[in-house]
RNA sequence: UCCCCUGUAGCUCAGUUGGUUAGAGCAUCUGACUGUUAAUCAGAGGGUCGUUGGUUCAAGUCCAACCGGGGGAGCCA
């Protein structure tokens, strides 16, 4: 069916015109007035009915939730409520919603309660939203990435490699689960499974996509990626998308100004095109910490924090830094920290956040991290001790960005899976890029619900994706 | 996986030291009103108190196990 998306029909602009609208109702007022939103914005449309034109039967079947579509004329609203409004003539209701059994009503709800409606969750204000700029953060990704010379490689979703140490995989299999065959030692004959070696869905593109770069330059990924950690949070997921640059010839300082600069057009990008959607999710925020304590609300609003960080460079510090003044805090000398302070231990929550919220009041970037608590393939630094690794942590967050310049000289990188105990024959085609024509490079991975949650202000990272996997829980 | 909190109407919550027939607001239904803005006003219906077991004359209330949800921690993005 023909017909106008909202979002065009709420300034005066085309006041005058017959129109036609399709959508959801989100209330019935006085008999008379139709809130209606289609999901090309965050705001409503009213429809008014002529009581006299229609019939009691059909104003009863205008029910919160029903789809429907509506012919008239765009007027001047005559309310105080909004600028312009449709004079309905013709009216057609394509699915009712019955009252009694429709649970999404025109006032709050928690957001645990509609994580369990996951199908009507999309109709309310927040999260169709959320999911806006959800797609205007993906489209934004995209775009900053093609205008920089980057290009899209669409890694593996099922590998192979096993090595990568990055978390718990989930393992991919054809066997039949009833009837596992196994060899003569007793142990699963994976040589029989569908691609004759163990199999497992991704933790990280990033060494496919380090493969990539050695060519093209400047890559990027963006795609699923899958963790079987047992993580009950509100910032884990076991499936969630992950955005990882990687570029030839760079090393950690040029990987730092790419993620500030990425950083920076994105929050952008979602003030300049979402504003309507982000004023929405700014107040909601502001009613919902009303409940809160003085010392847990955000000093700064939604949309202040966004243009701070749109506006302001990062904090970059190194970790050995980052352990003084750590040390020298009013919370380590009052004993005030759970976990111990010292080198080479690895920063804990209450650290990072204390450096983050309290301390420096912006993202900040720590560098050069002790060897043994980060992975193989991060370049040794010349003091032997660190690795040009790089964490971003941001406000509420935390940890919303990790990487690093990798190791690119090849005896290094096989002394280190010795130390790392990863068998040569694992990695060999990733060892094998360090012999032919090795240069150094870098790059990084960011969490896109991280991101997400950071942009809309949302605290549980379940109420940025459409349907959250989490252990226990995929019902839809 | 660990620690803490929590589960009462469709939703959000109250329910006293264990004691008659289980409470409110919103939603729903009926009626009134008719330019409303989460419309308003009057009335009505709506409950296996998460599940199972235990203590007790008596359990929404106390105890145990299990199941869900939240917050925090670890792992990380």
């Amino acid at each position: 069916m023909k017909h106008d998306p909202i979002v065009e029909l709420l300034d005066e602009s085309r006041i005058g015109q017959e129109i036609v609208v399709c959508g959801w109702i989100r209330t019935f007022r006085n008999d008379t007035f139709i809130a209606l939103n289609d999901g090309s914005t965050i705001k409503n449309l009213q429809l008014v009915i002529d009581r006299e034109n229609f019939s009691d039967d059909v104003r009863k079947r205008l029910t919160t939730g029903a789809a429907i579509s509506a012919k008239g004329e765009l007027v001047a609203s005559q309310g105080k409520g909004q600028t312009t409004e449709v004079k309905v003539t013709e009216l057609e209701i394509h699915g009712e919603a019955d009252p009694e059994e429709f649970p999404i009503q025109m006032k709050r709800h928690t957001m645990e309660f509609l994580r369990e409606k996951a199908h009507l969750r999309f109709r309310t204000s927040t999260f169709s939203a959320v999911f806006r700029i959800r797609h205007g953060m993906t489209y934004a990704v995209h775009k900053y990435f093609h205008e920089n010379g980057f290009y899209n490689v669409h890694t593996p979703i099922i590998t192979g490699s096993d090595a990568e140490g990055a978390g718990e995989m989930f393992r991919v299999t054809t066997l039949d689960l009833n009837d596992v065959p196994k060899t003569e030692d007793g142990k699963i004959d994976v040589k029989q499974d569908f691609f004759g070696k163990e199999a497992n869905l991704t933790v990280s593109g990033q060494l496919e996509a380090e493969l990539a770069a050695m060519a093209l330059g400047k890559v990027y990924t963006f795609g699923p990626t899958f963790r079987a950690e047992n993580s009950n949070t509100s910032r884990h997921l076991a499936e969630f998308w992950m955005i990882e640059p990687e570029v030839a010839f760079a090393d950690i300082v040029d990987n730092m100004d790419l993620a500030e600069d990425f950083m920076q057009y994105v929050v952008k990008y979602a003030l300049d095109n979402y504003a309507d959607d982000l004023e929405f999710l700014d107040q909601k925020e502001r009613n919902d910490e009303k409940s809160k304590p003085q010392n847990e609300r955000n000093e700064l609003s939604l949309i202040e924090r966004l243009k701070f960080v749109a506006e302001n460079n990062f904090e970059r510090i190194t970790y050995t830094e980052a352990i003084d003044i750590l040390r020298n805090s009013k919370p380590f000398k009052k004993k005030k920290f759970k976990f111990p302070v010292e080198w080479g231990i690895d920063l804990q929550s209450e650290h990072e956040r204390f450096l983050v919220e309290k301390h420096f009041k912006k993202p900040v970037i720590i560098t050069d991290y002790p060897a043994s608590i980060k992975a193989f393939y991060m370049r040794q630094n010349d003091d032997g001790k660190t690795v040009a690794a790089m964490d971003i942590l941001v406000p509420g967050i935390g940890e919303i960005i990790g990487g690093s310049q990798r190791e690119e000289r090849l005896n290094i990188l096989m002394e280190k899976c010795k130390e790392f105990d990863i068998p040569e024959e694992h990695v060999w085609w990733y060892l094998d890029l360090r012999k032919f024509g090795s240069a150094k490079h870098a790059g990084f991975g960011l969490g896109f619900e991280r991101l997400i949650m950071f942009v809309t202000g949302m605290t549980n990272i379940r109420d940025v994706i459409a349907f959250p996997r989490t252990p226990m829980n995929a019902e839809f």
